[in-house]
RNA sequence: GGAGGCGUCGCCUAGUGGUCUAUGGCGCCCGCCUGCUAAGCGGGUUUGGGGUGAUACCCCAUCGCGGGUUCAAAUCCCGCCGCCUCCGCCA
């Protein structure tokens, strides 16, 4: 949610923000219409509520039929004190529910545009050149076959389209993966987190996941409990209405999850390979930072991103995401893409995202600030990796035979230096 | 799943319908006093919002959360959540 005093005092810089996404300008107009009447209600209510209480205090000092008279005008009051109050609630609830519909103002200096205007900031590493090499590459299916890997038959069998199995070599590489981006997040100072994956509607709100990507996200309807698509949506409500003192320096996490998407809107897209499934694997970083270092901490989050990337030594590119691809929370989103042989183009890997202070806002995440007050921290994520990133690495790092080099980084967390083809 | 108990400010705690502005202590902050770190004295110390784009002042809400009863609710009633004790069931 954005600052609504922000937007009371500069309306058009909100604008330009819906401009850029391609939302809708107007609602900012009707914010402030609604804030007025808001704080008109407010008043009126407040004042009637400060007679009644003055009131009532005279009516349990007072006795008998002076007692009676009192009591009869009270209830004249606490008529109005009741429809005051419901006019000022229905007020606030009117502002609260125009202003969740806002989604996070556009940092400065974002690409305008849709999900194809993104700025290419760097190519990192150079595609092998299989022509010269001699052979044809395999993609990531065939190859994951080979080895006894990926098993997306037996997937559909068992839970129906895009679900897969991980077996052998596959699962030792995922587990691998995952354990070596975590053992670098501590490293680096993240506190390590196994999180819950159901999280309550307030979470997956607060979070920014029921907005416009709504049908994206499984709901357990007999529980009112949503299946995560991203550990970040644990990992911000882990400090949820809290006050955190961040003199020590930001409070960061790294959580691995399993995580569900529901792929509403991607029907026929992907659907070869463990490319897009409904569930995978990933390790975040999530941090907590006072609002004015969130740039900061969105370039360190990016560098340990791409530290883990050149560990497993696949090609990649950086982009800088358009503002009308942007998620509802953030202000500013990196995303790393890796090289896909067989497809002749980058497929994402790693999604960096600085949200500022608006997912804190709806999840009441403060900090107190050197007056004694208290102001919403920022808060960012970026990926370490998914199992989407076995991809890159089966596919880049594959040989003529059907073997696969495993990353040097990897060798001790996978316990193989190579993954060969088993025998049928 | 069943029975009972509990939930008040950073921590502990008093408070069974109105009696001043929810007690009191610890901790913390400010000041005073004091011949070193102690003691004493005085004041302050939840969060959110409104007046109001204000470090002062005034007001409203906030006693786990949400409803209800009442002129009036921390207090009474209902639902939910969490913790503790016990029972049942289960990996």
């Amino acid at each position: 949610m954005i600052d609504l005093r922000a937007l009371r005092d500069s309306p058009d810089a909100v604008r330009a923000s819906q401009r850029l996404r391609g939302e809708d300008e107007g609602v900012v107009d009707a914010v402030l219409a609604a804030d007025e009447r808001r704080r008109t209600a407010l008043s009126d209510f407040e004042r009637v509520r400060g007679e009644q209480k003055a009131h009532g205090k005279r009516v349990a000092q007072a006795a008998g039929e002076e007692k009676q008279a009192l009591v009869a005008a009270a209830k004249d009051l606490s008529a109005q004190v009741k429809q005051l109050q419901a006019a000022a609630a229905e007020a606030e609830a009117e502002v609260e529910e125009l202003l969740r519909s806002v989604p996070n103002l556009v940092a400065d200096g974002v690409p305008p545009g849709g999900e194809d205007d993104y700025i290419v900031l760097e190519e990192v590493g150079t595609p092998r050149d299989f022509a010269a090499e001699g052979f044809e590459p395999r993609d990531h299916l065939e190859l994951g076959e080979l080895l006894g890997a990926i098993d997306m038959g037996r997937g559909a069998k068992v839970s129906g389209a895009r679900f897969s199995f991980l077996t052998g070599a596959g699962a030792r590489l995922e587990l691998g993966l995952m354990q070596y981006a975590m053992a670098r997040a501590v490293e680096w100072g993240f506190v390590p987190v196994v999180p819950p994956t159901l999280v309550t509607p307030q979470m997956m709100g607060g979070t920014g996941f029921l907005g416009a990507h709504a049908e994206e996200v499984y709901r357990l309807d007999a529980d009112d409990l949503y299946l995560v698509g991203t550990s970040e949506v644990p990992l911000a409500g882990f400090h949820a209405d809290e006050i955190l003192d961040l003199r020590g320096g930001p409070l960061r996490y790294a959580g691995w999850s399993t995580c569900y998407r529901r792929e509403a809107g991607s029907h026929g897209k992907d659907t070869r390979g463990i490319i897009r499934v409904h569930q995978f694997t990933k390790v975040e970083m999530f941090s907590y930072v006072p609002a004015a270092e969130a740039d900061a901490e969105h370039q360190r989050l990016l560098a340990w991103e791409r530290e883990v990337l050149d560990a497993v030594e696949v090609p990649y590119r950086v982009i800088d995401v358009a503002a009308g691809d942007l998620g509802t929370s953030a202000a500013r989103k990196y995303d790393c893409e890796a090289w896909v042989p067989t497809q002749g183009r980058h497929r994402e890997l790693t999604s960096t995202s600085s949200c500022t202070t608006f997912q804190a806002r709806r999840l009441g995440i403060r900090e107190r600030t050197a007056e004694g007050s208290t102001t919403p921290v920022a808060t960012l994520n970026g990926t370490l990796a998914t199992t989407r990133w076995l991809v890159a690495i089966l596919e880049n790092h594959q040989r003529e035979d059907g073997s696969v080099v495993v990353p040097a980084a990897l060798r001790p967390y996978v316990g193989l230096d190579v993954l060969e083809p088993v025998r049928r």
